[in-house]
DNA sequence: TCGCATATGTTAACCGGTTGACATATAGGC
DNA sequence: GCCTATATGTCAACCGGTTAACATATGCGA
């Protein structure tokens, strides 16, 4: 491994010189900026960023936790939170907690370990929420954790009920919702919130089902659905608290001759690329996924930097009306 | 920042004695093990990985870098390769190319001034590729670099074979080849090949359009499509590089009025979520995701440790008939 | 009583780069 | 000829752990 005392002696200069032209300090000629510049050509040296991470005490890290990249709603959040950090000079450390508690807590503590400069959080299954080091800048997806962690979420709320609503609307009698799980305490389940004041408001009959994430088991979904409009057979509109899941309630009625949206009206949430990507395209609630992701790697950076940051960051949604309603 | 110095005197020991009950080397007697967690758990220490980093010259990162983590195969894989990679206590620094050529070499300069222990290569856009550190642990997916460095891939000239001979036997006239990027030299390409070949034996019309990943523009995919059947109408037979590209097929057949299977028999390739998502169900080629994933970590693992590997490494894939052919 | 296993301390070097304090030297302007 | 900006060197401490070498002390079995 070259070290900057191989550039520095094959440069015929001290490693305070390299340094210096390293990090842009004090005055440095032109002939031994490129002379030096030359040498770590030529021995094709890299800084070790470890040994700077640690006087420095700064590692450009940031940790990222989510449930899973193999969820498309994660996997494009991730993807564009990894470009943000990038543009900003951060580099993303990926845990995926599979909602595991013990997984999780793991992960924190092991970014703790590495130093992480911060932590954006899109996993919360732990109750206990004290473990979290005030300093240390996190961003949390979905859940106002305390007041002091700043959170981003669309508007749940309003989702909810752009979706309730367009499925009244459009003369639907019996409405499913098929949510996440609700016991975890997450801004996601103001969906549902909506959903029961908007039915209960117009008088709607309707029914609920909790899902857990598990992006590999669509099976499993099929078979709650199907269980669904089995006991269910009048249902005419579903609101899903995922694309992924709409798509599954897509199958199932596609099997049961129910013709979309003619006998059943779909909607899903979050338009990631499978919304459209189905036939009939997916009638959606658009999360501003990309906002999310810059918005996140801003508020870390924020933090980071000691300044303050808005706390309560509550994105607008939008409703993509497509073919399923 | 609690070190091990402020555990050392708080615990009335030597920071020697810390260590070792660290790192479980020497004489330690059972009393001042306990005293000293119990100080530690107190100052809720943890030991600074980036100094130990430092020190032993291991970082246990494993960097990454993929065209998109948004795309469901990469998705897929990602989240297998992150699973395996904690397991064997290692982490991931992902990096996202875009397939960008600056991007791609910045992210390999980056990921060795952090002194990753081993790279895992799913982009390939560089063509000199001698600025690869042989000292370094390489696993490259889908493209063969030279023959030293390991590389992981399904096999591609049999999936391409098995795609199209399904089509043929299922009395396709006229098919077409959705491919990706054929000036890449990747192994993907194999397909095409296979294609070519299978298709020229049996004597069946073909034809084959190009395409680059970009997860984000489905519109585009979908001009494409609509194009391709414009100038052929008479295709009835599709064999797609990707399922998300199927899918845009489907789409588009759904428009032109096309019945699936009955007008046009369409095939996918990588069996990711989304293949079993649509309606109708994709016909694909399974490609072994969570075994290409887990396999490139035992590649690196083995090279870290300076075992032996083999450079060669293609899996089986497999037919996945569903209900577009 | 000797010897050895056990238990802990002392000291200092090391990983690779950063930085502050201070010294030294040269060249150009006034 | 003095002052100052420029250019580089010397030296040592520091970031937070790890480790080797050696010292010291205790307790127990033979």
């Amino acid at each position: 491994m070259t070290t900057i005392k191989d550039v520095a002696q094959k440069a015929g200069v001290t490693v305070t010189t390299v340094s210096r032209i390293l990090n842009n300090r004090g005055y440095i000629s032109d002939a031994t900026r490129q002379k030096v510049h030359a040498v770590m050509e030529e021995l094709n040296y890299q800084p070790n960023e470890i040994a700077r991470s640690l006087y420095r005490r700064k590692s450009n890290l940031i940790g990222l936790i989510i449930p899973t990249v193999a969820h498309p709603f994660f996997s494009e959040l991730s993807s564009y939170i990894e470009y943000y950090a990038y543009e900003a000079g951060y580099k993303i450390l990926l845990c995926n907690s599979h909602l595991d508690k013990v997984k999780e807590k793991e992960y924190l503590d092991m970014l703790k370990r590495n130093k992480v400069d911060g932590i954006i959080m899109g996993s919360h299954t732990l109750e206990v929420d004290d473990y979290i080091n005030p300093k240390l800048p996190i961003v949390t997806f979905d859940r106002c954790i305390s007041n002091d962690i700043p959170y981003i979420s669309s508007d749940n709320f309003q989702g909810g009920k752009l979706a309730t609503s367009l499925l009244i609307e459009r003369g639907c009698k019996k409405i499913a919702h098929i949510s996440g799980n609700l016991n975890l305490s997450l801004l996601a389940n103001k969906r549902y919130e909506a959903f029961i004041a908007e039915v209960n408001n117009r008088n709607v009959e309707h029914v609920t089902v909790q899902t857990e994430i598990n992006v590999f088991d669509s099976k499993q979904y099929e078979k709650l659905i199907h269980r669904l409009f089995e006991e269910h057979p009048d249902i005419d509109g579903v609101f899903s608290s995922s694309d992924n899941m709409a798509a599954n309630v897509i199958k199932v009625c596609y099997r049961l001759n129910k013709n979309i949206p003619a006998d059943v009206k779909i909607i899903g949430y979050d338009d990631t690329m499978v919304a459209s990507l189905l036939v009939p395209q997916l009638t959606t609630i658009r999360q501003p996924i990309e906002e999310m992701g810059r918005l996140a790697i801003e508020l870390i950076i924020k933090q980071i930097n000691q300044e303050e940051v808005e706390k309560k960051n509550i994105l607008p949604v939008k409703l993509i009306e497509r073919e399923t309603t």
